[in-house]
DNA sequence: ATACATTGAGACATAGATGTTTCAATAGAG
DNA sequence: CTCTATTGAAACATCTATGTCTCAATGTAT
């Protein structure tokens, strides 16, 4: 049976997420397979850092494609963004502080520019009346990725079911905890 | 001059956030020392992260009996929380998920009766009426963790000032980023 | 100025992870 | 069944970080 890459990325990364230093020994295990073969998916650990990079910003634009081409209800600029959550929750510990990526020009541009789009969406929500106007739009979209993160973490401990993490964000970003 | 362990901790604090898997020679660099002087402080990479652990714990506990202690004015049950929200922040990255400190028993145990005393403070939040009620305490724990960290994330960036954290925190807290 | 303590720089062996290669076992296609 | 491709296991050299040590330089107290 022929090793599927991306299914080894999806292991790799909360086991990267939990230790952004696991060795390849390790991220094998997780995947269930052996170190050779994760070695010829990704010769290099900087190969496979990258890929698992790409993967998650592919999985961004994707979510910011959705989310900014949805106009026609007010409330729902962040509908998209919430409902695919999950790579923005794993963009700051896989992507932005890792050397491997931030190397690379490339990569770097990518992220950087998820972000700013990330920003320019909770633009558009303060614009709208949706969000706040008293807090710069980095500030919102860094509550977001954490909020993301936040909820990632309690589902991958198994404090909060998956199907309730886009509700939970929703709640805590729109209205906070307080009664 | 005789170094001073304590800035020794403070300035390997954001470096080791930022990667955990940071090197002697880099943690030494940023404290501005030499690896011998770190050695000799610190003889062993465990002990720098257990004794970095026990400070952020020792600084939770602060916070948490100070928060415990204050009774009187009912909205003010997290006002010492976020006041020192900086160990908070750096529980996560630092002390929950660290091997080298979740391997003894001792310290993974103050861990866990932080989390636990947190969790109860939310709690009490819960039942005067201040924090909404629809959502387990322990995600509210982990809510406010996050938003420190986040807090704090956005001030290491140079985003926003030292003096607004604390206010940031409450504001998206207790209302959300929603207008 | 002298004596003592502390630091910084460097050498050294060791341990662990990585990247490379080989080879036998196994799964699937024909 | 046979052949081919893929996998898992293992050995190997290499590299980096760690821990240990020595020694010269610096700073401090007396």
């Amino acid at each position: 049976m022929r090793t599927d890459a991306t299914e080894v990325l999806d292991a790799a990364i909360p086991v990267l997420a939990k230790d952004r230093g696991a060795s390849m020994q390790a991220i094998a295990a997780s995947a269930g397979i052996s170190r050779a073969t994760l070695t010829r998916l990704f010769p290099t650990r900087q190969n496979l850092v990258q890929a698992m990079a790409v993967k998650i910003l592919d999985d961004c634009d994707r979510a910011l494609a959705h989310a900014e081409k949805d106009t026609s209800p007010i409330e729902q600029v962040l509908t998209a963004m919430v409902a695919d959550y999950r790579p923005f929750a794993q963009l700051w510990n896989l992507v932005y502080v890792e050397p491997d990526v931030l190397g690379v020009p490339d990569a770097s541009d990518r992220a950087e520019a998820v972000f700013r789009r990330t920003v320019t969406l909770m633009q558009r929500g303060q614009d709208l009346g949706l969000l706040r106007k008293d807090m710069p739009a980095t500030w919102l979209a860094s509550t977001f990725c954490g909020l993301a993160e936040t909820a990632w973490e309690l589902t991958l401990e198994g404090h909060m079911g998956s199907r309730q993490a886009p509700d939970f964000i929703t709640a805590i970003l729109l209205h906070g905890a307080g009664a």
